[in-house]
DNA sequence: TGAAACCCTGTACTATAGTACAGGCAGTTA
DNA sequence: TAACTGCCTGTACTATAGTACAGGGTTTCA
C-alpha cells in the first residue's frame, strides 16, 4: 500500500476537521510544515493524518493544545524521553481523577437537588437555587 | 445579625475572586448593579455573597457563565418556572454523566498506557504516543 | 495634613481554540 | 474557453473568561 497524498481538503475531510483548523496548527507549530506542490498546494500523508488522529484523541481526552505539542515534541524528537511523556501522562491522570471525582460530587448534587425539585410542593422556592446559594464563607461578617 | 455591606474588595476578598471580575461580572449582567455611595464606591450585601457564591459553585460544577446567568434570571424571575431550572440542571447531569464516562475512558487508556511503558524494552518506542497515532479512520486511504 | 491604601472609569490586553473572509491563482470539466 | 470548485495568503473576527493599566478621586490613619 503506497503513500497516498492528500491536500488539506482530503486530509480535513479525512479526520474530520476544518481545512482552517489544519493551517491554525500548523502556524501554532503542532502541525509539521507540508510539503508542497509547485503550485503552492500543501501536501499530506499518511503521517499527517496520524498526528491529526492523535491531536483529536488527545484534545478529546482532555489535553490542550500546548501540552500535544509538547508531547508531540517529544514523539517527534530525537531524545528518548519516555520519562517526560510518562510525567505528562501521570500528572494528566492525576487531574482526570481529580476531575471524575468532581464531576461525580456534582453528579450526586445535582440528582439529589432534581428529587428535591420533584418533592417540593412549596411553588416559590427551587430547591436547586436555594441550594447553590447557600455559602460555606461567612467570614465577610464582621 | 444586620446585614453588613461590603465595598468591592470586600466581596472579592470574601468570596476569593478578583475585583476586576466582579466588574466583569456586572458588566455580563450576571451580578446586579449595586448601590453606591455618595462617591460612587459600590456597595454590596449578603445577598451579593449569597450570588457570587453560586456563580464559584456553578462554575466548579462546569456551567458555564451563560447557564449560571439563565439560572440567575430564573431565580430572580417572578416566573415560578422551575421546570426551566430543571431542564437545564437535566441536561448539565446528562453532559456530566458523558463526561465522567469519557475521562473514565481515558483513564483507562492512560493508566494502561503508563504500565505498558514501565513494561516495554524497546528504548525507542514510546507505547503511549505510539497509541494514540493509531487512527480508526483509515478511509482516506484509495 | 499628608501619605498610603483603596475605589472609580474606560480601554486595552491575555489566553485558548479556532472561524471567516477578501482577493487572487490553480485545476477540472462541459 | 468559460465556469466552477478548490487552494493560497494575510488579516480580522468570534467566543469564553477574565486581567491589567492609566489617570483620577476618596478614606483612613498616624
Amino acid at each position: 500500500m503506497k503513500t497516498t497524498h492528500l491536500n488539506s481538503g482530503d486530509l480535513a475531510r479525512a479526520v474530520g476537521v476544518n481545512k482552517e483548523t489544519l493551517r491554525f496548527y500548523e502556524r501554532k507549530g503542532i502541525l509539521r510544515k507540508p510539503e508542497r506542490t509547485e503550485a503552492g498546494y500543501r501536501l499530506f500523508d499518511s503521517t499527517d493524518v496520524e498526528r491529526l488522529t492523535f491531536i483529536k484523541k488527545a484534545k478529546s481526552l482532555g489535553f490542550s493544545l500546548g501540552e500535544i505539542k509538547e508531547l508531540l515534541a517529544i514523539a517527534d524528537g530525537n531524545i528518548t524521553c519516555r520519562d517526560e511523556v510518562k510525567s505528562i501522562a501521570k500528572n494528566k491522570l492525576k487531574f482526570i481523577d481529580s476531575q471524575i471525582e468532581s464531576l461525580n460530587n456534582w453528579k450526586r448534587t445535582l440528582s439529589k437537588l432534581l428529587c428535591d425539585c420533584e418533592d417540593t410542593d412549596d411553588k416559590s422556592l427551587c430547591p436547586i437555587i436555594e441550594d447553590l446559594s447557600k455559602g460555606e464563607s461567612n467570614d465577610w461578617k464582621k
